[in-house]
DNA sequence: ACTGTACGGTGAACGCCGTTCACAAGCAAC
DNA sequence: GTTGCTTGTGAACGGCGTTCACCGTACAGT
């Protein structure tokens, strides 16, 4: 009786630190399921169809076995997403070339884990209403506050920054074309319409709109993305340069 | 036959600029469903358990009917969600003292947009995967690149930088507590356990993480939410000088 | 070598969901 | 009064997450 359920691992934020159980051995894998085989599965379904596509009868028949089988291995729909997060962002690179200064570094980041995660469509979504504490959340948030201490900024401003870089890559990842509105959003034809509707509106209603007329809608991601963190790091580094001059008022 | 489906309305971008056709008149109002009705209890219901309490059958029973007569007034969930949205977006009051700087607009109508959206739990999803463009939703975007335009960027710029205040308003509307995570965020036990989860990180591991220390983690979503936004306008800003510089090189 | 037990997969079921379709009640116009 | 259109009904379909009793198998203890 008493059958012990799935671990928490991701799900507990006071799990043990030995997050990753050595595999052990390799006996009788291959054969029977295991949690790693689930997860691996779901990846490969997200990066196929996308997060809608993922179901626990779905990823059950990919996975040659009933759904209910599945529940021996992860605990609901939940905490598979959240295992699945944590082994999306372990695909995030985190090596720096430390001689590169913080800024570049920061941006560096921010592009790796939007390109992971644009390669996820519709994870993002997962990603900003579950913010799991995996290993690999928080090895990426130790590579960011690694590279934002060097600005000298205090450490609360430092969190503050590190909350602001993050959340914008997230967000932003969430709103790219996704599997769902993807072909909506690159559909040429969808794009001319879209643009004939924006300079049909009423002008005496909305002057600034159509007054910057079609330059104002940038359909270039990459660039928006780029630009939006540029203006942040500037933000950023301004605020630097603030702190900077209030603590050591050296020069002027 | 050939019966009519619903209109499109916010669905379609190539809608007629007659959004809100007039009420006409207020013959039969009260005893027959309406659109307006059905978007009007969908938001009731949002504002009151989020939007994942939000289904087609529940909107039915709450309005007396059974679920397949909502079909007649909208065309699926989808278009709910849009209809809701915009309605959403119809609460954000856009007044602004013209006598403001730019950057203090910019800075009310976002604190403005998060205030709406966090008061819907779970809406800020929506928003971010679907983007429609309904009439509230553009007079938004008129308000905001109003507001930026007086900063003096070129057009294009202007839209990027609409495009990064907005994302990052939404963006962080979405990470804040929703009605799911809610209590696990409030809680001070929970986040007591968090923080001593941190504090256990092992430091070789996490230099910075736990160098920094508690300091890092902000509990304060409105500190959080307006320092972000600070630094944004801050190097909007920036922006905004430089562009100045380079186009009438006036002094120094 | 035998036996008990716990693990892991099965099959059926529950209750929810969105959506469709044929049909009926009400109402307007001719 | 008949016709035809609008709008709500009832039943059904297929899909979802999840639970539960069941059962075979492999392994541990004696």
């Amino acid at each position: 009786m008493a059958r012990r359920p799935p671990s928490d691992a991701v799900d507990e934020a006071a799990a043990r630190p030995l997050w990753f159980a050595p595999p052990a051995d390799d006996r009788d894998r291959r054969r029977t399921l295991t949690r790693e085989r689930v997860v691996a599965e779901a990846l490969t379904i997200i990066s196929a169809d996308g997060v809608d596509a993922l179901s626990m009868r779905a990823l059950a028949t990919r996975l040659g076995v009933v759904p209910s089988a599945l529940y021996r291995h992860v605990r609901n729909l939940e905490q598979l997403h959240d295992l699945v997060l944590d082994g999306v962002l372990a695909e995030v690179d985190r090596t720096l070339d430390q001689s590169l200064p913080w800024a570049e570094r920061v941006r560096l980041l921010a592009s790796r884990i939007r390109t992971v995660l644009e390669g996820r469509p519709g994870i993002a979504g997962l990603l900003k209403t579950r913010d799991p504490l995996g290993p690999h959340t928080l090895a990426l948030a130790e590579a960011f506050l690694a590279a934002l201490r060097e600005a000298g900024l205090p450490g609360h401003e430092t969190g503050l920054a590190f909350s602001l870089v993050y959340d914008y890559t997230l967000g932003f990842a969430l709103s790219s074309p996704t599997s769902v509105n993807e072909q909506r959003v690159r559909d040429p034809a969808t794009r001319k319409r879209l643009h004939a509707f924006l300079r049909s509106l009423p002008a005496d209603r909305f002057p600034t709109l159509v007054g910057l007329g079609d330059s104002v809608w940038t359909d270039n991601s990459d660039e928006r993305f780029t630009a939006g963190l540029d203006t942040i790091v500037d933000g950023l580094e301004a605020a630097r340069r603030r702190h900077r001059r209030t603590k050591a008022p050296s020069s002027r």
